[in-house]
DNA sequence: TTGCTTGCAAAGTTTTTGCAGGCGC
DNA sequence: GCGCCTGCAAAAACTTTGCAAGCAA
């Protein structure tokens, strides 16, 4: 677990119950940039009694508390990220798989646009899309 | 209105209808990057009983004809906007604005990015999120 | 006339809310 | 034990679908 979710919970007054400790580990272990029911699809089986619910409001939680992203790569529903370094993602139109793009430089792009922009800027989200290897190959065969 | 919508549908099989000209005429002259909901709101007063079905299914088609990008901003709903050449956009965190932003250099960005990555690139889109210009004057009085 | 398109209503999907019982502390 | 949290169900929000009537060609 990549911080400890235990303690940032009570030092925010939030309780610690295995459902929040389950879905962040799910989170942090997952490439796979999971939606909500995708989360609780994959927590069901060791979780019997789980809520829908539950997912949506702890993963609500940990927005809050910085530990996650929340993705919407153009589908209609979001999607969730335990790597909270600066990276980007890719969705693959054909199977919409979501794929993470790190080590890409955006300062110069960055610099840019905090100059043309009187927003003051708080966050960005970069999306990709196109088709992933394995869908590439496919079309081939 | 930017292409001629009339030729375009015609020449897809698609049928020219003033609810599809009404649509596209408002998305064009809209820089407010409006939801389903909005083009529905905006244009219920000139053409009473229009569904927002209509618009819904009008939308998709014009997607489908290259003349609109369909933009999620991290809402629970979609933005359509009519400008297609490339540019990235910012929302304001407190009053959910959505602006362009034009004429930012993303040539290094996009070199770096295809370079990291197997799939192959069709598309892009970069959200920035902060607090907008008037929002922020807000904040201060 | 032909059949695509519209508007309405119903249904589908995703997410949120209300509340009674349960558990963290 | 107090009060937050969970799970369930209902509701809300957004979008899609089915169908009869209407209009474009």
């Amino acid at each position: 677990m990549e911080v400890s979710l235990t303690e940032l919970l009570r030092s925010r007054g939030f309780k610690v119950t295995p459902q929040r400790l389950a879905i962040y580990d799910a989170l942090c272990k997952s490439k796979a940039h999971p939606s909500a029911e995708m989360l609780f699809a994959e927590l069901l089986p060791h979780y019997p009694g789980l809520s829908l619910a539950t997912v949506y409001k702890t993963v609500d939680i940990l927005r809050e508390l910085g530990l996650i992203q929340v993705l919407n790569a153009g589908e209609d529903s979001f999607r969730y990220d335990a790597m909270m370094e600066e990276h980007s993602h890719i969705r693959c139109l054909k199977c919409n798989r979501v794929d993470d793009l790190v080590g890409i430089n955006t300062d110069d792009f960055m610099r840019d646009v905090s100059q043309r922009t009187d927003y003051r800027i708080s966050g960005q989200q970069f999306y990709f899309f196109g088709i992933c290897p394995k869908c590439k190959d496919e079309v081939l065969n």
